[in-house]
DNA sequence: TCATTTATTGACTCGTGTTCATTTATTGGC
DNA sequence: GCCAATAAATGAACACGAGTCAATAAATGA
């Protein structure tokens, strides 16, 4: 049947097409002022369709979400692909995830939503949900996977178990990233200039205090 | 004018009886499940009194915001009373940080709504808005001067200025903070579990990792 | 050609933030 | 104690956006 099949890859081009508008809408306005009735009228079409193409709102900001967090674990995945020590991955990862959010705020924005969910219990139905806290900790196995190999070889010490080290770069390296989002997207957000600071200093501070904490004596 | 003055000062006991109701719902739903009834109810007064005392129901939240981030300063210029060295303050300035996310987990969400309006843009008109920056900077400034006493006590080594060394450890702070938060706050979350992780161990890791990082060499 | 299934539409409901004319309470002067 | 003036409180009314659904249009296959 090629019908049925050609239904399908038709549903996901649409669904494709809604998608690209609401992240348009993202990059324009922001998650603020993302209305499913503005969706729809940039996607041309009525806003009960984009209803037949996603369970609600959530859904549709996750599928976003779902392309954001693809991107990034692909980027990740490239990293692992290389053969340098594992000191020399994380630092990579870290700088990717960093370019990642400057190049992409519109996903990054998306992602914390997608958080934002996390820490206040669900957030209705959404398939896309899944996904995306899959992608999630797909992400997170690849930074564990990194430090790993940093122990293996040397170049990270054990003073604690890799998964334990990956939470902690996870979570500082979000921190950071957050304040570096900031700067780019708040007019009003001046941390930075009031400190004398400029955007790449705080990562490479950051990665030196790291650097510091985690890399095996030499 | 006696009366005037009384009139003020009742009308500050009601927006405090007002922002009690709204803090009692935070605690007991969550932001997401915070509306102006639901609080107008709470406080026993009209959904129309609200807009009396508070320009609107980011100034409302914001209002909670306000006490969250007088109550969080007030400990940390507990801690800079000490004469600790300045390593240690910072130290002790994590732990308060880490356990006034436990004891108050609704001020952490009101603080985390400011930062979303922070980043987002401008939300609206609100009085409390200012003050709750203006706090945050205070916050700030009290880290700066912890990391200034151990750079210049010796405690803390001097390869960075104390502002950016103060940003790192707020925004990487904040970071690890927010999983402790999840995991406090969200069922389903269970990173630390999955990972063998008890929580006091995250930030025993964080310190120590950050300590190596910043700490002066003995 | 036509019955059946599938997709699209926009008017509708419903919840919630915000406003405002009206009502009620408080004050100060007589 | 009474009365005008001022302040506070109220809830009906409005705005806006999420989500629903009965009606309509399009596509399919016999």
């Amino acid at each position: 049947m090629g019908i049925t099949e050609r239904r399908i890859r038709e549903k996901e081009r649409k669904r494709s097409t809604m998608l690209d508008a609401a992240e348009s809408i993202l990059i324009e306005k922001g998650l603020d002022h993302l209305s499913m009735e503005y969706v729809a009228e940039k996607a041309e079409v009525s806003k009960g369709s984009l209803y037949q193409y996603f369970q609600n709102k959530n859904d549709l900001v996750l599928g976003i979400c779902y392309r954001a967090t693809q991107l990034l674990n692909n980027s990740f995945k490239e990293v692992l692909e290389s053969n340098r020590n594992g000191l020399m991955l994380v630092r990579e990862l870290g700088e990717r995830y960093l370019n990642y959010v400057k190049d992409h705020p519109q996903y990054y924005s998306s992602m914390k939503f997608l958080d934002n969910l996390h820490s206040s219990g669900v957030g209705g139905e959404s398939d896309y949900l899944e996904l995306c806290t899959k992608n999630r900790q797909e992400g997170f196995r690849l930074m564990v996977e990194a430090i790993q190999r940093g122990i293996d070889d040397g170049s990270i010490k054990n003073d604690f178990p890799a998964e334990q080290l990956a939470l902690l770069f996870w979570s500082t390296s979000h921190g950071v990233v957050t304040i570096s989002y900031m700067h780019q997207n708040y007019e009003h957000f001046k941390l930075l200039e009031r400190i004398g600071m400029q955007e790449n200093e705080l990562f490479n501070a950051y990665m030196h205090i790291l650097g510091c904490g985690i890399a095996a004596d030499t």
